[in-house]
DNA sequence: TGATTATATTCGCATATGCGGATAAAGAGT
DNA sequence: ACTCTTTATCCGCATATGCGAATATAATCA
């Protein structure tokens, strides 16, 4: 029970938020959120660390970069509040500018 | 998108995750909650105040005691949220407790 | 008015959380 | 070995949160 009032908690901040949505797009690494949230590294590392830590992400080493991806929902709970991320987050102004700056940040790159 | 994060915060305590689980069965006062989590008077009353600033519950006062309900869903979270609640905290036996104690709770009050 | 009951709020304290800046660690390439 | 890049972690600090005990408020009733 207290395990559930800790799981809440990784959704009641806003950058957490922000880069849960993020993630529904597909894996990203630290550089690429700093970039699209435009927020310090370790400021987006930290969240990292909390996200993963509450099971809500994996992460992959590449050589150098670490790639963050949602983990698949291991309880009803997590399924729910991920379900709550993908509906509830939509109209809200920042998460709009976050997805325009993570398509032209995959365009760049796919230039490069 | 600051609000939302708040509002995930108003969950992600034990104590308010028991209190929204029994306002499901209908309105309570706080010495109603007091016997039933077996917690002390300042704690639920804090609770309840953190709550209801959260817009997710009302409270309609009858002479001396006043009875918090919940409110209706204003909002796709608040509705999902709430859902959560309803469905995700069956398993817990903290939960089963609390409900037991509180149908002899109202028991007891029936037969006054 | 005075006493009683229910609830709210204040106080002092401890812990948790979040932050930016600095430093550390780890891998890749020279 | 050295350098560069990416990420993690530490530091000091500020604010938020949660707590129990005590006190304040508010309604009821004698």
């Amino acid at each position: 029970m207290k395990e559930t009032a800790r799981f809440f908690k990784a959704f009641s901040d806003e950058t957490r938020l922000r880069i849960l949505r993020l993630l529904l797009e597909g894996e990203l690494c630290i550089c690429d959120l700093m970039e699209v949230l435009g927020l310090p590294q370790s400021k987006v590392s930290r969240h990292m660390a909390y996200l993963k830590h509450s099971d809500l992400v994996n992460d992959r080493r590449v050589g150098v970069w670490i790639y963050y991806s949602l983990k698949e929902p291991q309880s009803k709970l997590h399924e729910y509040q991920m379900k709550c991320i993908r509906d509830c987050l939509e109209g809200y102004e920042v998460c709009k500018k976050d997805l325009q700056r993570l398509k032209s940040l995959q365009v760049k790159k796919s230039c490069a």
